[in-house]
DNA sequence: TCCCATAGTTCGGGAATCTGGAACTAACGC
DNA sequence: GCGTTAGTTCCAGATTCCCGAACTATGGGA
């Protein structure tokens, strides 16, 4: 198992936050770290409702995500803690989180919600 | 030639937005026909710098912003003219559109401008 | 210490999507 | 009609995504 990268913050880049958020799936797990601070990925598949997510699915949705410099992941013994680096996030691109995170919500508003 | 569809605003989706705009030279384009208000696809490609875009992508480009909502397209003669819908998108998404352009122009203020 | 359960990662291959050259089409001017 | 310009559509190769199966790491017990 090799070890998580996590990248510099000046390393991180709007297409990649764009394109790990413009899944839904992936932007509801984001959204679930985000509210609750902090989430080990099996409480994270909860932000998806009744939908199963394959746990090789969810592993490749968090890796995107800290990849895209979203979320930071330490082991903590046998489970995985991801928080979300939300703040650093806000600092280098101020008001993009805030504004995908609503649009999904405003979205979901009118329709079968996907965050809820 | 199909004719060119236009989702209404209400059937735009975040996911969309985001996945049209996750990619640089989309958003560059965007951005371009936002800054001009109106500007047919032959002036889009200079967005791109010197950088040559082979027009079956670039009409792949901009039938991916047009699918998502963001510009819409009419052609006037022999040309298409693209309009971005920028007012639309703004009332319907609040500050989305701003924080993204926003974010990919503090991007490239300490890298190579992708967006000048 | 060995075995098991838990929590997750990695592998691999089929499906879906993206890319861009070549062919096509629509509109205009002559 | 013919040529030119501006752009679209087609399609095949490259790339990426998805998810089941196999694997790995850690923490208990017995």
């Amino acid at each position: 198992m090799r070890p998580m990268i996590h990248p510099a913050m000046d390393d991180v880049r709007p297409e990649a936050i764009l394109h790990a958020l413009s899944d839904p799936d992936r932007a509801a797990i984001f959204a679930k770290i985000m509210r609750a601070g902090c989430v080990d990925a099996c409480s994270a598949v909860a932000a998806l409702g009744d939908r199963i997510i394959p746990k090789s699915s969810l592993s490749n949705h968090l890796k995107m995500l800290r990849d895209a410099g979203l979320i930071r992941s330490e082991r903590h013994g046998v489970e995985v803690r991801n928080h979300s680096r939300w703040a650093e996030v806000e600092e280098r691109f101020p008001g993009l989180l805030p504004a995908i995170i609503n649009a999904y919500a405003s979205n979901a508003a009118c329709r079968t919600p996907s965050i809820d």
